[in-house]
DNA sequence: TGACTATAGGTAATCGATAACATTTTAAGT
DNA sequence: ACTTAAAATGTTATCGATTACCTATAGTCA
């Protein structure tokens, strides 16, 4: 039970006040070399720790930044905030993790309880677009928080964001379809609402357009990104006059259960059947069908968004820069859609 | 940029001093209940917010806890982080997220920005054992802030754990082997000097001399958790003059890479060569040729973790309780120990 | 030697909330 | 009306570090 030694420790020890050993220990240039010397030793000897909430309370700055997303038990997610803590660790600042479940209600309160925290920043990836908690994202605005989206962003003036190309990624999963001779091909989309969804579907479209192929209405279904839904999706697609042969899911977990149902009807994967995901989960390269992706480089958004919010966090509050950054999605080609047979 | 508002600016606005706004805010009896009611109603009309750090500073507590992990971008690690952050947020405790990379430097770092930062409670998972760090240790039991070992424990006195029952993890896996018929079980094992590897080998070990099969000491392989590992394994335990025709994997990981060059050799799995790996990763249960493995129940271990924690924070320093709780492994049978032919 | 300027360090306020202790107001009892 | 207890609020120190402002000492130069 060591008792906590501060600043007014040593300087009764040394019989000189805390003003000098503050300056001392802070290399201010008005304390003579000796005496700097001896207070740093001293310092060292007691053990002496500063004390970050005082230092926090007196700057206005904590050190520590706030990370939203809706979980962290995927892959993507985690990965996102591996390169968030590596970027931020060297700077001084310590991550803390929200999770929303995908519940803006519990988004906003993360929101709150962030700011209430005094983080210097706010890196998150959006739950949902409903208008509900604009009171909650005014608020950090309002504290002059810098607030980066990254992944799932909203469209916030002065905000910036980390995102990818999510069009582009929905066009060269599509396009990779049609290269491998798939005429009617479906599309898995995840909540519309959300941009990233929306536009992998519009790239989805834009690439049938671009190739001759007329676009379907009823090939595009929306659902969760989970297994079953994946399931669920070939089951409705398959009853279609002129099912698809082919499927573009803006998550992997739904191509995961579309490739086992499909594997259930004895539909032959890919020369019957091509299917492409979204995300580059560890899990698509490691089956034995092994899923072809499009990769979102994680961890290079999660770097990404750190250094935005470097950039941001020291410049005075008039310079508002808003930072969109897009990096490229990389197509991950793998057996479920690659044809041996032309 | 909202000027922040303190119970300064309450009062002042009252006519009534700080003490009295403080009071109210926290209901506290000796407040007339019509000041209570117009404290409140003021301090929500001026979008008062309470500032947390100053609160940190007074108390002493931060309301934010450490919690240490090799990597997050497992799923394993990433699930008992949701675990903790779920069963500490309805008790306002933020979570604050490092990452060791396994290396016990940055262990000792990590230990000691968060004991600066002044967390009220550290949840670890530790990253190797070499005593260099023990004063990084030493340092959090001086400074009385609670510390729990969650899955890669220590033997600290005093210091509580949640770890899962891995003596037996590896023995019902290694015995479901042997139920399928394996008489030549190899083990694949990380880093002995963790507990965690030590004690599933001893569990497998105890399996093969309770069931009457010789231990061979040329089964074991001690290596990295990861897909290659596995593969090299296979490679030179296939030299041997009398290969194995089992592996029970501490990783799922290596066990993944044994599985692919099983495979690339032509050899049939189950029924000529078992798997079973250790973690249950989602990928385990996903792949066609899906891997038995051993469950550790990560977000009951985060969940269990939290709970050790909140029961230790608000005990008096002198009555140290030291809890060990251990959770019980599950094994997950799946395709690759499962043998059709009998 | 006197005036002046660095140089080094001290004093005290500050960040915002809390709480022990002190004081005033209100209510109750006789 | 007067004492006395109870209730409500005010005063002030505190948590630990920083810093604007002030003071004292030493050194410089004419």
């Amino acid at each position: 039970m060591s008792e906590k030694i501060t600043i007014y420790d040593i300087a009764k020890k040394l019989n000189i006040t805390a003003a000098t050993v503050s300056r001392a220990l802070n290399n201010n240039p008005k304390i003579k070399e000796s005496t700097r010397e001896l207070v740093l030793e001293t310092a060292a000897s007691m053990n002496y720790k500063q004390n970050k909430l005082a230092l926090a309370l007196k700057s206005g700055r904590s050190n520590n930044i706030g990370v939203i997303v809706p979980r962290i038990d995927s892959n993507f997610f985690a990965s996102v905030i591996r390169g968030i803590e590596e970027e931020l660790y060297p700077h001084g600042y310590q991550v803390i993790i929200c999770q929303t479940h995908e519940n803006p209600k519990r988004e906003s309160e993360n929101l709150y309880t962030l700011i209430d925290a005094q983080v210097d920043g706010i890196l998150m990836s959006v739950s949902g677009v409903n208008n509900e908690n604009d009171s909650a994202f005014r608020n950090v605005l309002e504290k002059n928080v810098p607030l980066i989206f990254f992944d799932r962003s909203k469209h916030i003036e002065g905000v910036s964001s980390v995102t990818i190309n999510d069009f582009k990624g929905g066009y060269i999963a599509t396009k990779q379809l049609i290269n491998q001779g798939c005429k009617n091909i479906a599309h898995l989309s995840g909540d519309q609402s959300l941009e990233i969804f929306k536009n992998r579907f519009l790239g989805y479209k834009q690439a049938l357009i671009d190739n001759g192929i007329e676009f379907n209405e009823k090939y595009v279904i929306q659902s969760k990104s989970s297994v079953e839904a994946g399931k669920e999706a070939i089951d409705i697609l398959l009853e279609l006059e002129t099912p698809p042969d082919a499927i573009f899911s803006s998550s992997d977990f739904a191509a995961l259960g579309a490739i086992q149902e499909l594997k259930e009807r004895n539909i032959n994967i890919p020369d019957d059947f091509c299917v492409a995901g979204f995300s580059n989960e560890p899990f698509t390269k490691f089956m034995e069908m092994s899923i072809t992706s499009v990769d979102q480089s994680p961890l290079e958004m999660g770097r990404m968004s750190a250094r935005v919010f470097l950039e941001q966090v020291d410049k005075t509050d008039t310079i508002k820069i808003e930072k969109k950054v897009v990096l490229a999605p990389e197509l991950h080609i793998r057996k479920s859609s690659t044809r041996t047979t032309s």
